[in-house]
RNA sequence: GGGUGGUUAGCUCAGAUGGUUAGAGCACCUGCUUUACACGCAGGGGGUCGCAGGUUCGAGUCCUGCACCGCCCACCA
């Protein structure tokens, strides 16, 4: 093995293989139920940032697990043409070559954005392989592709003939710069300052009386069809029913008095533009206003403002504003904060204006039949569950709230409206295939729809559209419904809640059981990492200069779902440093184990048929029977570990798994097993710790491969090469071990918890932390060897066993040890020995440092530690002696409770006899 | 306005079903060319778990209220 670990060439070099062997690869079969992810596809011709890396970084770790635990599993993988985004990337190249795709047409434009698709379209998805995903590259699908569009169209026809797809004329919100309309869900609203003009109409029966109305969109007065007040405010007794003359229009218009209008706000008097607000809109239906458009699609005013015509929206409204002062019948002008949307993907104002547009009828959650109730009831009733559980209210309350979908967009880049609209009689043809004559009068003069559809419209088919619905494919039977749907929770409405609808819709069976969200990555500060800021990290930067598993690491370790994470450089150091650690623990048990290459024929002792092996590493595979103490302990602390690894992996929390693997990985294996093992392998110790240091290395790398995939699989194919080439199973018989660690069983703990050797070998622990620490305390130099008495007071056996160690990580020589209690007392053996006296329940280390430490500061320390032994004391036999506590306390607390009362308890005493000793 | 999340060490965050003396990484301090690793080893300092009540034998964890910070939703003219 290499001395330093080169990530980088590693990484390439390994998925390359994993490619050329095609492990990624699903084969339908039946007889055992698929773990399935379907991948959110990325916007074509977006580039990965870390919200990429942490989605697939979590994706790949659940799908290697499943795959290890032999499970069949299918990551499909896929991307979005994204309408608006993708329609807006190519305009923008059109207009730095000054044309425009007006000047070019429909045609060649399509043409141009496909040109631009095959070019950078496929540059996300090399990009995301530098992350080392396993996903199912065959079965990769564009939201474009034949299969896909043939969803999309099947689902709006069948919509449509079911009725839930109807077209309607109502106020929209414009975006007048990417000159489409765009749903609810795609304005985003932000309060801006602006200002509240409030005008005087005058009443047109009695000039001199005016009603005095608020606005923050002066230039809209000029669509106003009507004044309304609330019906009880007594300001406009008399009023009510009568009728105003419009300024600059001069039009008459009535006063009515509508329930919606909040007679605190402003003058209690709302003007009343149906065509360019959603509140007017619904007043001025209640009283059967007209409702002009006065801006036009374009965002200019429109024929019917008059000499306003043509003027683009905000000079319209400074002009305005003018007029009106000039007129004297602009009262005054308040500062006024409010929310403005801006549409979401150019930040223009948007504008709300009455236009035809194709919606789907979503229905109220109550609707048992319709879409939202069925939405509604798969979370309730408990067939789709979300993690983490918060977002089930978001959801619900989402849905409660909803209103129908807009789904048709003034653009030229997505999937085109399959409807035809005959100019001879008007007849609207709805069709799967294309038609050359109306349906109804068979004339050839028809015309398909410009629009095409919303892009979320073909996402939220996804799951079922991918895997070859509406045909009777075998990918639909046997991986539908899928399993899990991992993505952040900013799109928890816009693309989860669509497919939910969709998906029960089109196939009568939620998409998937499982919706796991994952929160936003923020930079350190806790921006929202963009673009704009300046404040994002390009992930392939970081995988060059830290490694793929680092920056796994540093995207999944600690953190829970649905939480948001700060993102700073130093998690990708303790990534680095992980990856580093491992890499040279591995070396160095590997270097162990290349000293006893196998030789051909003493294998039989431990295995019949493992001819080739050498003995003590036979069983490394599978499983190790411990003898030793230190075995024992390490085998039993990671039985522990992989226990909770893998019921955090069950349970989503990945965080937690890597968290808790990271902490036996270092502390247990590499701080004290490595260490133990060294010593033994040093002095000769029998039996070897060789076959459990490359038992429980192999099986941290299978741990930790779902995180970590390519340092494992490099470690664990050279420990490979250095074990026996047959594995024995846990059956007993011999099998090949597996080509790759991402094809090895997912270890499962064997049960194998020692209690015993767990309470023995943390005694050597402390007693080794004690001695360390008196020796820093004392600033004695390491070099300087010390000379130890250990009472060990009913744990010989165990002290003696562990005596090397205990000399050898703390620097003891010689270490006499006597068996303590009254026989070490009577004898005078310890009372030889002055200077520190540690107390490592029931342990007493002394170590003769006379004239380093005078009795008086010894003393001093001692009598501190019994004041806080004291204290311990008191409050746990406090607790334990409350019959209360006996009493209601699980057993298994109240024991632990009573041990710690007991251990205390013979600290106390040692304490005090050896604070009489020292006659102090 | 309605929801919802957060407030734990200097910083960034973990802390299932209430139960040892509240943890990690980073930062900090002190030693260390210990033959896997200085991207390291050993030792150490540092927290009234936002505030106030309550439930309980026992509360960082459950309940109520409050204060900040954030996010989502909503037709604040």
């Amino acid at each position: 093995m290499p001395r330093a670990y080169n990530a980088a060439d590693v990484e390439r070099r390994i998925y390359q293989n994993w490619l050329d062997k095609d492990y990624f690869h699903a084969v339908p079969h039946t007889g055992q139920q698929p773990y399935v992810i379907i991948m959110p596809p990325p916007n074509v011709t977006g580039e990965l940032h870390l919200g990429h890396a942490l989605e697939k970084a979590l994706e790949d770790a659940l799908i290697r697990y499943r795959r290890m635990t032999g499970v069949p599993t299918l990551w499909l993988p896929g991307t979005d043409h994204a309408g608006i985004a993708t329609q807006w990337v190519v305009e923008r190249q059109l207009i730095d070559e000054g044309t425009s795709r007006h000047d070019i047409g429909r045609e060649a434009f399509v043409r141009r954005v496909w040109e631009h698709v095959e070019k950078s379209g496929g540059i996300i998805h090399e990009q995301s392989r530098r992350l080392g995903i396993s996903a199912d590259w065959e079965r990769h699908k564009f939201t474009l592709d034949d299969g896909p569009s043939n969803a999309v169209r099947t689902t709006f026809v069948s919509l449509y003939e079911k009725g839930l797809i109807y077209r309607h004329e109502r106020i929209i919100n414009r975006c007048v710069r990417c000159a489409t309309a765009l749903s609810d869900l795609e304005v985003d609203y932000d309060d801006v300052d602006g200002q509240l003009y409030h005008i005087r109409y005058p009443l047109e029966d009695e000039p001199d009386r005016c009603v005095t109305v608020a606005t923050t969109r002066p230039e809209t007065m000029l669509g106003d069809t009507g004044v309304a007040v609330h019906p009880d405010d007594p300001r406009y007794d008399g009023i009510r029913g009568r009728n105003v003359v419009l300024p600059i229009m001069g039009r008459v218009i009535p006063v009515v008095g509508d329930e919606a209008i909040d007679p605190e706000f402003g003058t209690g008097a709302l003007k009343v533009t149906p065509a360019h607000d959603p509140v007017d809109f619904e007043v001025g239906q209640r009283h059967r206003l007209d409702a002009p458009n006065v801006i036009g699609e374009d965002g200019a005013m429109t024929r019917v403002a008059g000499k306003y015509a043509g003027v683009e929206r905000f000079e319209a409204r400074r002009r305005v504003v003018e007029e009106l002062d000039s007129l004297g019948v602009l009262d005054k002008v308040e500062a006024h904060r409010h929310s403005v949307g801006h549409c979401q993907r150019c930040a223009t104002v948007v504008e709300p204006l009455i236009s035809m547009q194709w919606f789907v009828n979503i229905g109220s959650h109550e609707q048992p039949d319709s879409i939202a109730g069925k939405a509604y009831r798969a979370v309730t009733e408990g067939d789709i569950r979300i993690v983490p559980e918060r977002f089930t209210r978001v959801y619900l309350n989402w849905l409660e709230n909803i209103r129908d979908w807009c789904i048709s967009r003034q653009l030229w880049w997505g999937h085109r409206i399959p409807v035809w609209y005959c100019d001879s009689c008007g007849h609207m043809t709805v069709a799967m295939a294309d038609p050359d004559t109306c349906e109804a009068c068979r004339s050839t003069g028809i015309r398909q729809d410009p629009d095409v559809l919303d892009t979320w419209f073909s996402s939220g088919l996804w799951p079922h559209s991918t895997l070859g619905w509406p045909g009777d494919t075998d990918d639909f039977d046997y991986f539908y419904p899928t399993t899990v749907l991992e993505t952040g929770y900013d799109i928890l409405f816009f693309w989860v809640a669509r497919m939910i609808m969709l998906g029960i819709e089109n196939t009568g069976k939620p998409p998937f059981n499982t919706v796991y969200l994952h929160g936003l990555i923020r930079d350190g500060s806790g921006a929202k990492m963009s673009k704009t800021r300046g404040n994002t990290m390009d992930p392939l930067d970081l995988v060059e200069k830290y490694g793929t598993d680092a920056l796994r690491f540093a995207l999944t370790t600690g953190t829970a779902p649905g939480n948001d994470l700060r993102f700073t450089e130093n998690r990708l150091e303790a990534g680095r440093n992980y990856a580093n650690k491992i890499w040279n623990a591995s070396r160095f048990v590997i270097s162990q184990l290349e000293g006893v290459q196998s030789s051909p024929g003493n294998a039989s002792a431990t295995h019949p048929d493992a001819p080739t092996a050498h003995p003590e590493l036979v069983e490394g595979w599978s499983d190790v029977t411990p003898e030793h103490r230190e075995d024992r302990w390490i085998i039993s602390r990671l039985d522990r570990v992989t226990a909770d690894v893998n019921r955090s992996l069950e349970s989503f929390e990945l965080g937690d798994a890597q968290q808790r693997l990271h902490e036996f990985i270092w502390n247990d294996y590499c701080d004290w097993y490595i260490e133990m093992a060294k010593i033994r392998l040093r002095n000769g110790g029998e039996p070897s710790p060789l076959p459990t240091l490359a038992h429980v290395l192999e099986r941290i790398l299978r741990l930790l491969h779902p995180f970590m995939p390519f340092i494992t699989e490099e470690i664990w194919q050279t420990l490979k090469s250095e074990l026996p080439q047959e594995n024995i199973s846990s059956h007993g018989e011999l099998v090949e071990p597996p080509e790759s660690i991402m094809l090895a069983p997912y270890p499962v703990s064997n049960g194998r918890i020692d209690p015993a050797a767990e309470e023995e070998i943390a005694l050597v622990q402390q007693a080794v932390r004690a001695v360390r620490n008196t020796r820093a305390q004392l600033r004695i130099p390491a070099a300087q060897r010390l000379e130890a008495l250990v009472e060990a007071n009913g744990q010989r056996a165990a002290i003696e066993d562990e005596a090397d160690v205990i000399r050898a990580l703390s620097r003891i020589e010689p270490l006499n040890i006597v068996s303590g209690d009254d026989a070490t007392r009577h004898s005078g053996e310890s009372g030889s020995l002055r200077g520190v006296t540690l107390v490592v329940s029931p342990l007493v280390v002394r170590l003769p440092l006379e004239g380093v430490v005078d009795l008086d500061a010894e003393g001093e320390r001692l009598r501190a530690e019994l004041a806080d032994c004291d204290k311990n004391l008191e409050r746990v036999e406090k607790l334990v002696s409350n019959p209360n506590f006996r009493e209601k306390a699980r057993p298994d607390v109240v024991e632990n409770e009573e041990a710690r009362l007991a251990e205390l308890r013979d600290r106390q005493q040692r304490l005090h006899e050896i604070l009489q000793q020292l006659g102090r």
